[in-house]
DNA sequence: AATGAATGAGAGTTCATTCAT
DNA sequence: AATGAATGAACTCTCATTCAT
């Protein structure tokens, strides 16, 4: 899966950002310093500043890892199904496991889909992560498209705001289950995954072709 | 709206609460020192902790707060409507305006609408604001329950699921209108509030009686 | 036992006093803040300030009526007993009972049974407290010329370096005796009773008379 | 007398304690802040913090020093003298002349010769000083023992008892003759040396086997 | 006489970052 | 390339003390 375009210390670097995103991940940003990156990851404090500028930079570089691997994970949903709710149902089961995988990464990448406009001074790191958030905007519009022509899914739904919406509302849904997930299953008395998937069927509902799909 | 039961005529920590929610807001919690807090709301450092215990107690103000603000909003949401569809989206025009008023309240508001129940020390503004996101739910209840009644919505959704997945879904739509609104404008070349709109009539039509609802 | 001599507030300066002994005692004088002790005298903590200048005049406060009582104490031991074995071993004890009663106040009145010569401003607590050290001076000096004249004591001894020397060597051991009570208890195996006792004997042993004094 | 083990080249950390020292002597170790002695060693606050976890730590070092230092003099006294009475003066001179060359370290080192047994979460730093609290009380025991042997101690003294006992009213009388030494030489009339010699001389007398000593 | 309110000064500690080697 | 050493700046929080009322 290379898509590491230059290898400066690549290993080294590499091993950081491993570090890093484990302890990110454990303690969040704010609460995970250089100094236990440097000694988890068995570098010197000031070697980590040979790989990233500073820290900022090393959290974008995490982004940008987690914006590619959560690509992978939704193309690799759209192969693997046949019909759209299938497909749609692949890419809903592979968002939650990505989200459980890398739950740290998830968060990372749902604010990063896309970039603030009004700035100009972008890194190139930064451009690469919008990038990316572009083509995943294009799979999920693949299969809209897809699922219409079928007449799966509705003829008149507007597919940009279509995605823009599902996107923030199956990302609100699948925090929401985890934030919350002890209350959900004591309150509602459903395990996580009931509650996730009736969500994801309900959003479904509101954009299949009701003449086809007869819930 | 006062519902502030002690407080003898302090305006002081209301004075300082309001200085800490707006820098908060633009720096983040962990990014606001106590220091600046000091600086921009005209006290002391030490005066800060005359009125909040420590940095803790004054953002669990400010949440319960701001549960307690969108607890009214909605309130007056649901009284003034009539049809179900009228109601529904009297709550969604209050939750943005909310939002739009309150971005970092709403942020803290949705994070906190109920509690980790492993743990069992709870402070008393952390009860208090566990109780006012359960009353939040049970006017969510109360709406679901009358639009079932009324022939309005489906009648075999289930309430309490519905309620919890609305509640991700509709954040994670707010949310992204909000930190995306350049893009989306810029993307789709629709304003905001269309998008808002178009995301809450989607949902809307997943539980609509589709007998009833000719859309 | 009325020596307060002015009587400012009174009442008030007791109870303020009393508290902070209590809280010293527990706590030290460097780990109890002026508003543990207001609060916990039921005072406010500007009240404080009404009846002693400072933190230091309310130690000082505390030095001088530790003094005293401890004067008492000794009074108390040198009137009841007959034989000078009889009187020495009363003082010991007196000492040690108010070592247990008061141990906050021993180490203060140690510490200062005088005072540094070099300094001429002294405050009129402080000049008091030196008078109180003086008394009991005295009052052990008594003791040993009177044992001196009954043939309890060797003949040669000097007095002052006696005194001085006892002073020392007795509250060093019963300190020792209490902050080592553990360890000298399991260490050794007797309790610190025994092994205060064993001291002030080995004490004794050294100026009695070896005449009279059958050891 | 090294026998600092570790400590690279470490001369940073010497200065640092060698700072501390002399400030918590001045001003006790509350009363001196982490901020003066990094003003008062030349280093920069932080740096302190780089060669001591924190001023806990810092305190903990000087008191094993200390105890280390005194071990080393206490050992040249007993191996320099040849009667019992010459080993005990030595022993004696030697404290006084630790204590006057290190007056806070020979507090420290009395506080320390031995440790709370309740706890059981001691610093490898505390074990340490505890060993060598041991070693000091080793020493002691053979001097009695040797003097027994030699018929110049009384047969029948307790070991333990005496050297705890010793130590408390030996430690005892040297803080007193430091403490009070004007007072000592405006009242008594004899310098502070006189004095220590006779307080010393009167508690071995106590112990003296009295057929052998004919004092 | 008593205090609510306020604060300057400073405590110990941590952090991201730099730089000579 | 890699790092040991060093630090300025900032952090949260506490304290003894003052003063208007």
């Amino acid at each position: 899966m290379g898509r590491r375009k230059k290898e400066p210390g690549s290993v080294h670097r590499q091993n950081i950002a491993a570090t890093a995103q484990r302890l990110f991940m454990q303690k969040g940003i704010e609460g995970t310093s250089m100094n236990e990156i440097a000694q988890a990851s068995g570098y010197s404090k000031a070697t980590l500043y040979v790989y990233f500028k500073n820290k900022k930079e090393l959290v974008g570089f995490l982004v940008l890892e987690s914006m590619e691997m959560l690509y992978e994970h939704i193309l690799d949903a759209l192969k693997t199904g046949t019909s759209t709710k299938e497909r749609y149902n692949h890419i809903c089961q592979s968002l939650v496991a990505y989200q459980q995988e890398y739950p740290f990464y998830f968060q990372l990448a749902l604010g990063e889909i896309n970039i603030d406009f009004t700035r100009t001074d972008f890194l190139p790191e930064e451009l690469e992560t919008f990038r990316t958030g572009e083509k995943i905007n294009d799979a999920m519009r693949q299969l809209i498209q897809d699922g219409i022509a079928a007449g799966d899914l509705r003829a008149n739904i507007p597919i940009l705001p279509t995605i823009f919406s599902f996107w923030g509302m199956m990302s609100g849904l699948i925090m929401t289950a985890e934030h919350k997930k002890a209350y959900i299953e004591q309150t509602i008395g459903i395990p996580q995954e009931e509650f996730l998937s009736y969500g994801f069927w309900t959003l479904y509902r509101a954009i299949a072709n009701p003449d086809k799909e007869g819930v």
